[in-house]
RNA sequence: GCCGCGGUGGCGGAAUCGGUAUACGCGACGGACUUAAAAUCCGUUGGGAAAAUUCCCUUGUGGGUUCGAGUCCCACCCGCGGCACCA
């Protein structure tokens, strides 16, 4: 009879369930087993299998080897697809979160993993972000969240804030009107404040060195000095790493948005209604436009002003571009044609003088170092001891000072949305004029001076209203801001009338700290006893995908480091060890979309050939890290070879087959090394080799085959295994241990080359010396015949393996 | 443009420290079983020459190091991912 995964999976499924077999033992080393929890978009993708199948196999192995595995699973529940899908479906977003996650669950539940599902979470459940409120709380207690102006995308039309998802080619992807810059006042994290730290830490991390890599450059240390210069009369700084080249500056740049230009504006500016128009445009386009490689680099002259170049001299003209932002640096550049490309292209344009100071033999613009060329006293010099020549003088002068500029701005935490977090802060008039600016923090907020008081921490969560209409309130606010309920309050403080804040927390807050949830997911005293945290953090392994690789896991990293100095957390690092998964794509090797009819429905694929199929295919397709297409044909092989283990389950003798014994070791061997290398593929591929051998095994043997299979097949296995009659549980057995000396070959194949062609082949025991393996090399009819008279010059002999005979 | 990763049969891929290239699987071809087909089982399967023992070629391209290179070095070509006027 065939095997039947559909009935076999479901009834195991029930099992394990109402026994419970997967609850965590009280004795072995902590092992916190981690995935990347799912965002709950309708259905489980292949994707996610890709991810957390194989995941399980690590899992499951890590378990048998007598580990306490804790293998956590939970919904990142908050996020904009839940609003569109609301507005779009009429559908509220909590009904569309929540369906969705039941649906998920089912289909996790199919895959047939570990999951404690005892602790499964949700953010978007309050007394999950109670506590992402209180961490909120943390931070503005410690001065790590504060207020600022910051540009959105903003559409004019629908008059709301725009994600740069929904802003398709500088249009609002709803309207189709032009989208603009505003400033809006916003909440921010003052995540620079640790960048040292994330920075250096990196190193001591199991991460792919390529994550590490994306984490340096995304924090992007520059070490460089600011350069005054004097422009119309006033000082300006700008940044350069490249004070060597300072005899260069053939002109300045500003950015657009420089509060610097008011100083000159009215004065001396005599082009100002150029000007302002550039400034306006400038403020339409998104930093994307502005910072494109393919556009043109535009600016306009500020005619009448010039600068003046604090170590030359020279007199210079001053332009404002849009090329040069303002949160970079100093938001003002000297500009060095010959050494820098993108001056280069924009002196080319405007007809600027060039001016050559470092030597080379290459073509302009040159951007490495060398020796300086028309630099004053400096000529001769190298660029290195230049730069410490020229600092020392300026700074002496007191027109320099080294500075450490970094790419990475502040985190902006607020949104202008609904389905998200709200930020548990209440602006209070009258404690702003009771107290006036000394001594409180405060904001404008609707235009007028507040007092920013932080709602105590007995008052949380803050519960976000079950709104009925949660379409954007216009004037870029949250709807929240549309309910009274909501937004007036009493003041904490006062007691007086005050308002809340209506804008909601980025859901990457509340996947910042999930992980430290887990261990706790009920409490609501603290966010997490320190006992369970004790017991269960770090994570050992983190597996998730690699886009990733950069803000998930850097506020991840950042929020710990500011729990730990709040006292609430004893280690430096969340993620020990790290793993990414790659992609699965289309079996026309594109990547998956409706549009493309190319998508694999991973429930229609577990009803065709059963979930312990689907998660082997998964494994077997290629190596873990880089996924790749899925081929609808290919998961016949992993059936056909459960099928196969299906028959030779009947063939089970009482007897050990002897001739099975070394590939017996050499696959438990194989196979528990590439487990804890994440190498599914050959793990599997190393069982497809034994059952090519094993026929009539042992039943001692068939047990230690199944047990190495279970991971990835853990429903069929469990069949097989309670069929042949074994006792309790398969997944509750010891992952078999290998004999080292049992694994190796007592007879090997010599690979007899001459000058490094193979020649012959000979069978020779294992033992054989060295003289004798060159004896019998040279024995060989095939190798006399390449050697034939030659004389040999020399001979290299690899133990077991080979040996080179070298000739003239 | 910069950074990172990769390029191996018809296809997915394997190959420890530089030591038998193409394991394992898919597909294809031939055979067995069957009235037939599916399924299953057995065999063949990198390319070329030859009746055959056998020989030559082959890991994107071209060079180099080495007794020996898929693996190391240099240059180039192609594909994928990330970042991007970062001064």
């Amino acid at each position: 009879m065939k095997y039947n995964p559909g009935r076999v999976e479901k009834k195991w499924q029930k099992i394990w369930d109402e026994q419970k077999i997967y609850d965590i033992p009280g004795k072995g080393k902590k092992f916190y087993h981690l995935v990347m929890f799912p965002y709950p978009s309708g259905d489980l993708h292949i994707g996610h299998w890709y991810n957390f199948s194989p995941a399980d196999v690590y899992a499951r192995k890590k378990r048998m080897e007598g580990s306490r595995v804790f293998s956590p699973i939970g919904f990142d529940a908050f996020g904009l697809p839940a609003e569109n899908a609301a507005i779009k479906r009429e559908i509220h977003p909590e009904t569309w979160t929540y369906e969705n996650i039941e649906r998920m669950k089912k289909q996790l539940v199919s895959m047939g993993p570990i999951y404690d599902w005892s602790r499964e979470l949700a953010t978007c459940d309050p007394k999950y972000y109670k506590w992402t409120q209180w961490i909120f709380l943390q931070l503005f207690k410690a001065g790590l969240a504060y207020r600022k102006k910051v540009p959105a995308n903003f559409c004019p039309s629908c008059n709301t804030v725009l994600a740069n998802e929904q802003v398709v080619e500088g249009e609002c992807e709803r309207c189709g009107c032009e989208v603009l810059q505003r400033d809006i006042e916003q909440w921010l994290f003052h995540i620079r404040e640790y960048v040292d730290e994330l920075l250096s830490a990196l190193n001591d991390l199991d991460w792919p060195e390529k994550t590490k890599l994306m984490q340096k450059n995304w924090i992007g240390k520059s070490e460089g000095v600011e350069v005054e210069f004097s422009v119309g009369g006033h000082p300006l700084r700008v940044f350069t790493t490249r004070p060597d080249t300072l005899f260069g500056a053939t002109y300045l740049v500003i950015s657009p948005e420089h509060p610097f230009l008011d100083n000159i504006k009215r004065t001396q500016v005599q082009n100002l209604e150029e000007l302002e128009s550039y400034v306006m445009k400038a403020r339409k386009k998104s930093e994307k436009e502005r910072t494109s490689e393919d556009k043109e680099k535009t600016g306009v002259r500020l005619e009448g002003v010039l600068a003046v170049n604090p170590l030359s001299g020279e007199e210079i003209p001053v332009f404002v571009g849009d090329y040069v932002l303002l949160h970079y640096g100093t938001g003002a550049i000297m500009a060095v044609p010959a050494h820098d490309k993108r001056d280069y292209s924009f002196a080319k344009k405007h007809n600027l003088p060039i001016k050559r100071v470092i030597h080379s033999a290459s073509d302009l613009p040159y951007e490495g170092e060398g020796d300086l060329v028309a630099s004053g006293e400096f000529t001769g010099m190298k660029s290195s001891e230049a730069k410490e020549k020229i600092n020392q003088y300026l700074e002496k002068k007191k027109k320099a000072e080294k500075k450490v500029n970094y790419k990475i701005r502040d985190w902006l935490v607020s949104r202008q949305r609904y389905w998200g977090a709200p930020i548990p802060i209440i602006y209070c008039k009258n404690c702003f004029q009771k107290k006036g600016r000394e001594g409180v923090d405060y904001t404008i907020f609707e235009g007028e001076d507040h007092a920013i008081i932080p709602v105590e921490e007995k008052d949380l969560p803050v519960v976000l209203p079950y709104l009925e209409d949660f379409t954007p309130s216009g004037e870029g606010r949250s709807p929240l801001s549309k309910d009274k309920n909501f937004t007036e309050v009493v003041c904490p403080r006062c007691g007086k009338e005050a308002k809340r804040e209506t804008d909601t927390l980025d859901t990457f807050v509340c996947s910042s700290w999930y992980y430290l949830r887990y261990a706790d997911p009920h409490n609501d005293k603290v966010f997490a006893d320190k006992k369970n945290i004790k017991e269960w953090l770090p994570v050992d392994i983190y597996i998730g995908g690699a886009e990733h690789s950069v803000l998930h896991l850097l506020y991840s990293r950042f929020i710990t480091k500011v729990l730990r100095d709040q006292g609430h957390l004893n280690f430096h690092e969340p993620f020990l060890k790290l793993r990414h998964q790659g992609m699965i794509l289309g079996p026309d090797g594109q990547k998956m979309s409706k549009s493309k009819g190319n998508v694999v429905d991973p429930d229609k694929e577990v009803e065709k050939h059963g979930a312990d199929a689907v998660r082997m295919y998964l494994c077997f397709m290629g190596p873990y890290d880089q996924g790749g297409p899925w081929n609808p044909r290919g998961i016949l092989g992993v059936k056909r070879f459960l099928e196969r283990v299906w028959k030779i389950k009947d063939d089970v003798k009482e007897e050990e087959n002897k001739k099975l014994e070394k590939i017996m070791h050499q696959t438990v061997k194989k196979v528990t090394e590439d487990i804890e290398e994440l190498r599914f593929n050959t793990a599997i591929s190393a069982m497809m080799t034994f059952l090519n051998e094993a026929k009539e095994p042992g039943k001692e043997q068939m047990k230690t085959f199944l047990v190495l299979l279970s991971p990835f097949a853990p429903h069929f296995t469990e069949e097989v295994w309670s069929y042949l009659g074994f006792k309790g549980s398969i997944h509750n057995q010891n992952w078999p241990t290998y004999d080292l000396a049992k694994t190796k070959e007592e007879v090997i194949t010599l690979v007899v080359q001459v000058n490094g062609k193979v020649r012959d082949k000979i069978e020779i025991s294992a033992t054989k010396s060295e003289s004798q393996v060159k004896k019998i090399a040279l024995e060989s009819e095939k190798t006399k015949k390449w050697i034939d008279g030659k004389k040999i010059k020399k001979v290299v002999i690899i133990k077991n393996r080979l040996i080179n005979i070298v000739t003239e």
